[in-house]
DNA sequence: GTCTATACAATGATAGAC
DNA sequence: GTCTATCATTGTATAGAC
């Protein structure tokens, strides 16, 4: 393998150029308030590029605010992603909570349950994943958040319904962990669908495949 | 809910201080050429960081070597994470023909390709989220990168080993996709062990109870 | 291939008026 | 609560010597 110069397309500094920040764009019809709209924005931009890719002034753009509104409501950047994530954990605290309430038999119960957590993780994968990065890494620059609380305090309740289905004879004696693990699997190849797009065509029934799969490995009776 | 400023802890501009760029600490047993050194730090740094909150000059202190190397040899920032995305790659795919290449049973050799794929994943998680998150979103600021179809690829091979068990008569009649992602799933979990850390003390130790359960539901003899 | 020195745009954040 | 204007610092990247 030679060794030599990079050739490739050389850019100017910062290649990525903005829009001459001029007049905030908001709308006539546009009806919230600057906090609100913050949000919304923060979550979008987030969502498309991550935290540490997108600007302030992205934000403020987006939203259609100026820069105090941020750093009135928020303090900063890292309070506009706490707050953001913050209100996401509550949503699918919620969630969870009301499918874990759900009447039936442990299989439908888990399948409820696992279809509630794809619902959910659909909606907020790119929260989800800039919590996970800020969190994975050595405390460096790190909005400190305890989101991986509530990925094994999830667990643990999946791991809960499966046990339940095991007491009554529904299931095989499994570990109910192992299982817990196996059936967030499936979830988490939902939630990042995305990247297997050519083989997921409709997600919420390639889920309902794996979750069946899995549930037959369980299941006492044979299928 | 009370609406006011947000009085939580107001920073100058930016937070993140660095040592006053000095000579950088170029270890005499320090082997490896500019290059390599490079590569490895982007690595480190990527991994903890991710892509965009990691800056030039991090790469530069943390490889000890100065800014015209980097851009000697890789042009510019991007080029830096695709050189090492494509070694990357350039890896997993030989890992994983090599675990396809195993003979035996079919339950055992969906084991093997797992076990690997879990290894292969766990050693390159983070380059791997990266470029997942570079890809996921729309092409803005995005480096061209096909990780995608490594894993769409890797997903299919699995397929493959179902197929073949079900033809052979060792699995049940199931789609051998979603088998395939439901297996899939089990590896994500296990190379996102940091995430259930409480759960999980020995990753591949879970993974192999994971690949139990979900190989339980394929095994046409009930368990 | 690697160094010193530096250009200059974009960044997070603030002051002070209204 | 929101605006205009602006700051200091950091960011990517380059020129030119060796």
């Amino acid at each position: 393998m030679t060794i030599g110069p990079c050739e490739e397309r050389r850019l100017g500094p910062h290649p990525i150029r903005e829009v001459p920040l001029a007049r905030p764009k908001r709308t006539k019809e546009s009806d919230a308030g600057g906090r609100e709209r913050l949000l919304r924005a923060a979550t979008r931009l987030f969502a498309a590029k991550g935290y540490a890719a997108t600007t302030v002034r992205d934000i403020l753009r987006e939203a259609g605010v100026t820069a105090p509104v941020l750093y009135y409501h928020f303090g900063n950047k890292e309070g506009v992603f706490l707050a953001l994530a913050r209100e996401g954990v509550g949503r699918v605290e919620a969630a969870l909570q009301q499918a874990l309430e759900r009447e039936g038999a442990a299989a439908e119960r888990v399948r409820s349950f696992c279809h509630a957590m794809a619902a959910v993780r659909r909606q907020y994968v790119d929260v989800a994943w800039v919590v996970d990065a800020i969190l994975s890494g050595p405390p460096e620059a790190a909005p400190h958040f305890d989101f991986r609380e509530l990925a094994v305090h999830t667990v643990r309740q999946l791991a809960g319904l499966i046990h339940a289905g095991i007491e009554s004879g529904e299931f095989r004696d499994v570990d109910p962990l192992q299982a817990a693990l196996a059936l967030s699997g499936a979830v988490e190849i939902t939630a990042r669908a995305r990247v297997y797009e050519p083989l997921i065509a409709n997600a919420e029934e390639q889920l309902d495949g794996m979750l069946s799969v899995i549930l037959a490995g369980l299941a006492r009776t044979p299928a």
